[in-house]
DNA sequence: GCGAGATACTTTAAGTCTAAAGTATCTGAC
DNA sequence: GTCAGATACTTTAGACTTAAAGTATCTCGC
């Protein structure tokens, strides 16, 4: 009955796992910045940015959507914001409702930047991801979204414990 | 132009599962960093670190091993490596036989420390996991060894077509 | 109205990270 | 033996990142 409870306590299958995440972001993400680096000379949290705003259409994101969206610090933002600005692919302008707020939006080329770049990227994704069939995808899909739950869940406890 | 109300109908899955497989990586993540930051005052890189010595036994590591094992560049492992040194964490060596090369090994202060750290940060692994049963995190290991393999080989071909 | 606190963002200090160029050492073809 | 190239690592410049402290603005109870 309990005779595989001792080998249960001692594989770490939860650590392995996160090991093998890690690895995997790590390979995808440098591939992906190479590329970013080689074919368009942008970074990757540059063309992330981009990629939020886009997404957003017409009407933008507060800085404070960008930093939620990107899972980065509000000061984090404000630099790439600034530097996306200065190459003229962003533009930025403060809300009249609340002056505390600015609202940062693609320029047209911004727009016409990113969406050059967008197909390119998503050839990289695919590529990485070539190795799976269409039904791995949909249960790893599955098992990310489980994991996403999960670990959201563990965030909040650990923060109200403190 | 056409002002787009939705996305097209192809569904973008290996897309869909990078950016999903992204979101878990930072929420783990930042939450391993924020706890090893107020239990214990370390950084992740420097924690990683001492992680991969442990692991390599009393002959410890190489820097090309460590940079190849925290699959960060060289001149960064550098950089650790010298603060784990000031922080008496860490020793280094230079090899007689090739005197290039060094080798790096935990002091007695390095193991004892990492040890006293490994169980707490395998909880906030394990918490972040939590809601997965053994069968998902099985599932889970083999579709990102898939994934890992996957991504090396886009990663050599992408090389090698340059 | 007014002030206390909340909110949106910026600034700062310190650390992490990369790519590229540089240094020292080794290896192998000859 | 020697030297051209490979290898192991360091240095540099620049970008990213965070946590924490700071500034400006707003909200709400009174």
């Amino acid at each position: 009955m309990d005779r595989e409870r001792g080998h249960e306590d001692s594989d770490h299958l939860q650590l392995r796992a996160w090991l093998r995440l890690l690895t995997c972001a790590n390979l995808i993400e440098s591939r992906v910045r190479g590329g970013l680096r080689e074919t368009w000379n942008i970074t990757l949290p540059r063309f992330d940015l981009l990629s939020q705003l886009h997404r957003a259409g017409e009407d933008g994101l507060t800085m404070g959507d960008l930093s939620r969206a990107m899972m980065v610090s509000a000061g984090n933002v404000t630099g790439l914001v600034e530097a996306l600005v200065g190459e003229g692919l962003v533009r930025r302008t403060t809300s009249a409702a609340d002056r505390r707020q600015s609202r940062v939006r693609l320029t047209q080329a911004g727009k016409r930047g990113f969406e050059a770049m967008l197909p390119e990227h998503e050839r990289w994704i695919d590529e990485a991801f070539a190795g799976l069939d269409r039904n791995d995808l949909k249960r790893l899909l599955e098992l990310l979204a489980k994991l996403k739950q999960s670990a959201k869940a563990a965030e909040r406890g650990g923060k109200e414990a403190a």
